[in-house]
DNA sequence: ACGACTCTTGACCATTTGATCAAGAATTAA
DNA sequence: TTAATTCTTGATCAAATGGTCAAGAGTCGT
């Protein structure tokens, strides 16, 4: 056996360039309509292949839902992995909301693809949500534990207030459309940060308030 | 004519009695996997009844959804619609807060049929968003800035405050699964009433914590 | 240029599913 | 009881959709 033919392919051009071009248009499709929702034709029109072509590279629908999926998920867990003990907390939690308001105002629709699989039960996403989620959200509450222990902030509950920061960030993106009707027009992502930090952190700063 | 044949037909006990049926059954379908996922032949049998009778009922699918989305929409407006600008605004939002969370934990499903539906672009609830609820919600916006006026509560932005409190505590009925994977058990409503509260509330209140 | 491999698609299949309809069963008011 | 009305459902349809396949077009290394 001269040539060692692994048995992972290396990938064409084409190949990952169409596989990008079909997780992207899928992203839309899926976080628009869900997974049930959205049909691998509308990938197709979005993307510009044909239906068949689709499941060349995907054996089946289920395997581009997973794809872009998984694609995600690492852009959820990158902030909160960041928040460094050794830091000033309000700093630093202020900075974790500034980077998920980010990400939600960037890229809602991912956001939305992730909502609607939690939301239906996380069928594909459970064992990421018990392991790696689970160990990080542990880790992460234990260093917001340890600023409560130095009189850095006040009382907290590490799990609930992450809960909140994940939810209010998130509801800009997986509430767009009922935060925009409300409004009566499309939320500034400054305000939003001021508005949000400031309901999020007033109650655990030591000092009380910006009077 | 005596007998005034009103285009209202009155309705047959069996009527209203399957009506319910149907609508119950209809609010854990969708709830569970959205208006395209869930199928007709899915809620015939949770209420046992057949398909073609529940088209006796509601002549499309549509109805059946728009019917069980509207009965759940005035559960929603319930108690904000409660915010009295003469008590005492911390009691008043700590009420509003532990109703919320009272809904969510005993009706996680409708929550979640109200989620997917927003997340979905409102394709149903859309004027209701823009007119109702964007008036609720600008008419109790107004009951806050009094309260900051009156130098009751700190400054907030009464909007994004609302919007919190709506993200927070429908968090535990929409992203349910997430919340007991990472804390590993079904929370506990008394102590997420604590936390939430404090996490909400503790950044407007004008005394420093609960030292 | 050529052979091997990759890519693309039209035609097709099976299943699911929303919806219809006619006929019969149950209910109700007289 | 009886006749009118309301309920119920088996059979059936048409459309949508996930997935297959074989044949042909394109790409690439040599």
């Amino acid at each position: 056996m001269p040539k060692t033919k692994a048995p992972t392919r290396r990938k064409t051009r084409i190949q990952s360039q169409n596989e990008a071009l079909i997780l992207d248009a899928a992203l839309d499709v899926f976080s628009a309509y869900g997974f049930r929702g959205g049909t691998i034709d509308q990938i197709g029109a979005k993307c510009g292949l044909s239906k068949p072509n689709l499941l060349y590279y995907f054996r089946r629908k289920e395997d581009i839902y997973t794809a872009v999926l998984e694609r995600t998920l690492s852009l959820w867990l990158a902030p909160l992995q960041a928040l460094d003990p050794d830091k000033d907390p309000i700093a630093e939690l202020t900075r974790y909301i500034s980077a998920k308001l980010d990400l939600t105002f960037a890229r809602p629709e991912a956001s939305r693809l992730f909502a609607n699989e939690i939301l239906h039960g996380a069928p594909h996403v459970g064992p990421f949500l018990k392991g790696p989620l689970r160990q990080l959200v542990a880790e992460k509450s234990n260093v917001i534990r340890g600023w409560v222990r130095e009189g850095k902030i006040r009382d907290v509950e590490p799990e609930h207030l992450i809960f909140a920061i994940w939810s209010v960030t998130q509801h800009y993106a997986d509430f767009g459309v009922q935060v925009e009707a409300v409004l009566g027009a499309k939320p500034d992502v400054a305000k939003v940060k001021a508005a949000v930090t400031e309901i999020l952190l007033g109650g655990i700063s030591m000092q009380s308030g910006k009077s």
